[in-house]
DNA sequence: ATGTCTTTGTGAACGCGTGCACAAAGATTG
DNA sequence: CAATCTTTGTGCACGCGTTCACAAAGACAT
């Protein structure tokens, strides 16, 4: 999951609630592939299983954009797809720029994905002046010095920040100050934005580390008997009220010593206190 | 946002809601950098601003965990970092397997913020016999008939799925048979998994789609007044009863007609199974 | 035309998540 | 030791999202 809306407390934009708008994409992938396979119509039934959500959910959610399915018979595919795609905006062709072109970055250039639902990846640009004119995805990369000229030459509103981490800000303000109102961010950072700009990041690790609470949970539970979390240490409960003063000690031996260590990013201690 | 819990309806493992366990990541992100900047403790004010979040919606989430602040002072950055990779199982080490090894699968490889935080790349895996051997990220590309040898070998609990979505389903059939309980799915497609399997899906259209979707709203209300969709639309509320009858019109005219168009998309099949 | 059967659209109840606001707890100062 | 100040931890209320369950609507058969 690509998560977090940033801004905009609760949003609920003429009526769609942001959830739902959230489900419109998936809705539109399976209603795209029946539409490949020439499918007429499908019950609510029938697309809520091949979107994996319920079906009074997707029900429910159609039901805020109007009634576009038949009573007794389904939903018409080809207009539905049209219905959603007008709702989501893909009607229209958005600019795009992709702003840091390492490896994830050249992989956004090169994903299919974007091409197919309307978004046009309009420059590539990347800081390092070595890249520059480099051909990625059939494209040459572009230096950061270009970004004003690019972005008001082909009115572009969408952008997709691949920097590291410590570039992210510095990007994103540029993008905002040259009047980009959404951005989407791979970055492991918060990036803070003005009022009207919507932020919405993926972080590939965040994934990965809710996997691993389950995994963990999933394993204790089948090793040792008792809720508890990992098998062999403490519980959490105890050291409440030492918590604090017995920290004092732990920088010393512990992660503080690594903080000197130019790693990709932030990351775990290998030693810790208590 | 990468979203998306599949199954598991209302997962309240050990009482730690979810939407607190997505938030850990986060918390420790923040938390890792003030660590390597050796600040010694944090208000729960500080902290939640450098995460992006509402400071009493911190403490809420910590208070799941115990307490493990000092009143009056705020939270030992050391020991929070500790108990919080504890609890999302980020202090034993993760072997994974990467599926897929495009261009995508190779970002991904490539990325630093997996082992940083305790997940072992064990293997790269793809179906192309033309790349086994190849080195990505200084790592020899496996074929896939290596499977189920490296995963018992490792004893891997988690795999990532980066493989276009035809063969996404096969590869997750496979993966779980061999004991994968826990999957990082990036192909677009919803995987279909036994129960006790946890997937989590990125997808990377999605993100754009959900913006252009704000951004039209945008849009839409500086240009015209009204609170309707696209300028100069019929709004969708008239075509209610002639829906469906009339939809059999509809993709001679409107943007139905990309249907037919077999995309360089990675996305949808073209052709699939029943 | 009437009745039956299928599937939508939605009213209502419920549960989770969020945010406010404050009491309790501890640090700190005199 | 008492008073004050800071910050946590949480009870409570509110709103959003999900789900159930059913009436209304239309297709279809007779």
């Amino acid at each position: 999951m690509a998560t977090g809306r940033t801004h905009r407390p609760a949003t609920r934009s003429r009526g769609i609630p942001e959830a739902t708008v959230a489900r419109l994409p998936l809705y539109l992938r399976a209603l795209t592939a029946l539409s490949e396979r020439s499918v007429p119509t499908v019950s609510s039934e029938e697309l809520a299983a091949a979107a994996g959500v319920n079906s009074a959910k997707l029900r429910k959610d159609f039901s805020y954009l109007g009634s576009y399915g038949t009573r007794g018979v389904g939903y018409d595919v080809e207009y539905l797809v049209y219905q959603i795609s007008r709702e989501l905006g893909l009607t229209q062709d958005w600019p795009v720029v992709i702003v840091g072109i390492g490896n994830l970055g050249a992989a956004l250039a090169n994903y299919g994905g974007f091409a197919s639902r309307g978004f046009r990846v309009a420059a590539l640009i990347d800081a390092d002046p070595a890249m520059a004119g480099k051909p990625v995805a059939g494209m040459p990369v572009q230096h950061t010095d270009e970004l004003e000229r690019i972005i008001t030459d082909n009115g572009v509103s969408i952008g997709v920040i691949a920097t590291p981490a410590g570039a992210a800000q510095q990007v994103c303000d540029r993008l905002v100050a040259l009047g980009v109102t959404s951005i989407l961010n791979f970055a492991p950072t918060v990036l803070s934005v003005p009022e009207g700009v919507d932020v919405r990041k993926v972080d590939l690790s965040i994934e990965l580390q809710i996997l691993a609470f389950h995994e963990q949970r999933k394993a204790g539970e089948e090793t040792s008997a008792g809720p508890g979390t990992a098998p062999a240490v403490s519980t959490p409960a105890t050291p409440a009220t030492p918590a604090a003063p017995a920290a004092g000690a732990a920088p010393a031996a512990g992660p503080a010593g690594r903080s000197g260590k130019g790693g990709p990013d932030g990351d775990v201690p290998a030693v810790m206190p208590a």
